[in-house]
DNA sequence: CTAGGGGTAAAT
DNA sequence: ATTTACCCCTAG
């Protein structure tokens, strides 16, 4: 709030999150390259991403580099004499906010930089793209293999793996994921879909007469990337009283996914079924696709 | 080219 | 008057 100069739009910090996401924190200059943010990021420079990513992570996290120098300069609040609680790094009291449907992930420990990694705020749907394309597995990743990437370099939630079998079946539901047997791999992007006419086999797919996962040529449930970061960028904007009726309503939703979750696990038959499934349905669409191939994220420069 | 320090205009 | 957020400069 503090400075119309050449004020970043949303669509901006938008692309620049989305890109950060997609190609890793320090990598500016392949962002600007990049076909997808380089019509709304043409104006800024490299030097201005990492200025603007900067300001952007010491608000998501509280405390950057820069933060620190510029509080040491001055002073802090007169403190009364009551002497201080250290807390234990490994018991640190856990509040909801901080637990809430784990989607204040700090994150961004860039896998080639330094231990003391920058932080900042993403969904768990983005930190389960970037495990699974950092993980680089040629068939996918399974659930095991993603949940011990995020534990390692990140920290995790006591309920994340809940937290994560729930975001991985909805992510495969609506189609940002597909789940081949026991693996996942990120889907193809909407203009990449197979066909608009389902084939038998994607009749097959929702072959459980319980769950209603919509199957609908119109994607309505589907978030793309930019929505998700356009999301962010809102929060970013909130008070604290709306960013945690915010967090209140994701805990909601990931409760309804979890008991989704627990139901369906409650049916291994079932699972299982949809894992042949899924596995069919990929097959097909293999053969459907012949030569092509549905990577679409990976950019060279 | 990137990371970090510093300056400064604008907003509270 | 303090904080915020953008921009510039410089070292690695």
């Amino acid at each position: 709030m503090g400075a119309p100069k050449q004020k970043w739009t949303p669509e901006e910090e938008a692309a620049l999150k989305a890109g950060v996401l997609k190609h890793g924190a320090g990598k500016w200059r392949t962002i600007l390259k990049d076909q997808e943010f380089s019509g709304v990021l043409y104006l800024r420079s490299n030097v201005d991403l990492k200025d603007k990513w900067r300001n952007m992570s010491v608000m998501a996290n509280g405390w950057g580099s820069r933060e620190k120098a510029r509080l040491a300069l001055k002073r802090m609040q007169p403190l009364p004499k009551q002497d201080e609680t250290p807390i234990a790094p490994g018991k640190v009291v856990q509040s909801d906010e901080e637990i809430a449907d784990a989607k204040p992930l700090p994150a961004f420990g860039s896998a080639q930089q330094t231990g003391v990694p920058k932080r900042s705020i993403v969904r768990l749907d983005n930190l389960i793209m970037e495990a699974i394309n950092n993980l680089e597995e040629p068939g996918g990743s399974n659930k095991t293999t993603i949940a011990t990437y995020i534990e390692e370099q990140y920290w995790a939630p006591p309920n994340f793996k809940r937290l994560l079998s729930a975001k991985l079946k909805f992510l495969t539901a609506n189609g940002k994921l597909i789940k081949m047997k026991r693996k996942y791999r990120i889907g193809p992007p909407p203009s990449a879909l197979v066909d608009k006419r389902r084939s038998p086999s994607m009749l097959l797919l929702d072959g459980r007469p319980r769950a209603p996962p919509k199957v609908d040529k119109d994607e309505i449930t589907v978030l793309t990337k930019a929505q998700i970061d356009l999301e962010l960028a809102k929060m970013r904007n909130m008070t604290p009283e709306e960013a945690a009726a915010a967090a209140a309503q994701a805990v909601a939703e990931a409760e309804a996914a979890i008991a989704e979750a627990e139901e369906a696990a409650r049916e291994a038959e079932a699972a299982e079924a949809d894992a042949e499934a899924a596995q069919a349905f990929a097959e097909a669409a293999m053969k459907t696709l012949k030569g092509r191939n549905p990577q679409g994220m990976m950019a060279r420069a």
